[in-house]
DNA sequence: CGTGAAAGGGTTCACTC
DNA sequence: GAGTGAACCCTTTCACG
């Protein structure tokens, strides 16, 4: 991947503003004709920078007005261990993010919930019943600071 | 807001996945006219169920490898001291997601780096130069297992 | 990279069931 | 609330300078 100029980087700050901007509009606000910004924004997305577009649902909206943050360990780092355990958490919908990391915890996720009733019932019918798992540290998040979808550019 | 039915919950979950479809091949999805169907994504959006649109952009291809998730501690828990915090946190790039916790840290964050050198760079410059900071504690995610922009639904 | 034009498709009405 | 049909607008995408 070349890197990008200061165009790219406009209309890559502009799509994620908006990922609904018609072409001509984009080309308008970076400064381009309708043609060339067309072939930038297609090189940007047959290259992979760009990896989709998606509509934001408002977890709020839906009625889950709880996100909890969750440490958790398991038994083992064998590789049939952790396959295991991710194939079980893929399952819950009520997690938006998993990460395999370093460290103390083998795994951080961040949990939606409707209510602290509906993460009781989470915690113990999906976390408990994972495989593996030998330790779980829950956290709630008291207010939402920043979440960008991706890095400022 | 009304409870959603089927034909709501399938739209949503359409433009999860393509928020670039045009509603004509969304209402062929779900099964409905061009008309109703827009005139449902409208409630759907006046409503604030769907914040918005945006294309996703691949940190890789901007050469962003590393997840770093920070967890912070600050002297107190003062709403002046909170407010100067997150001021400054705002400021910087690289922290993709900031929230205020309950329990042992008073922040988490999820901050993007080009590699070890850079994370050492932004830990240097950014973090540790943030006000009412007491305490750091950096790991580092070594696979993303699941990312969902929001909940199934 | 910009211009211009052609073609194709999408959105959005008013109206009906 | 949902479907139909048509008009209008806009967008995309060429070939060419």
């Amino acid at each position: 991947m070349q890197p990008l100029d200061a165009i790219d980087t406009a209309i890559l700050r502009a799509i994620q503003q908006n990922g609904r901007i018609s072409n001509a509009d984009l080309a308008q606000r970076v400064g381009l004709s309708p043609s060339a910004c067309s072939r930038r924004l297609d090189i940007l997305e047959k290259s992979g920078v760009v990896s989709g577009y998606y509509a934001r649902i408002s977890p709020k909206a839906l009625d889950y007005r709880m996100i909890a943050i969750v440490h958790i360990s398991l038994s083992g780092q064998f590789a049939k261990t952790l396959a295991e355990f991710e194939a079980a958490v893929k399952l819950c919908p009520n997690v938006l993010v998993c990460y395999l990391m370093s460290g103390e915890y083998d795994y951080i996720l961040r949990i939606a919930a409707k209510d602290l009733e509906d993460y009781e019932r989470i915690h113990r019918d999906w976390l408990s019943a994972l495989p593996h798992v030998v330790k779980i540290n829950s956290s709630f998040a008291l207010r939402e600071v920043i979440d960008r979808p991706s890095i400022g550019v």
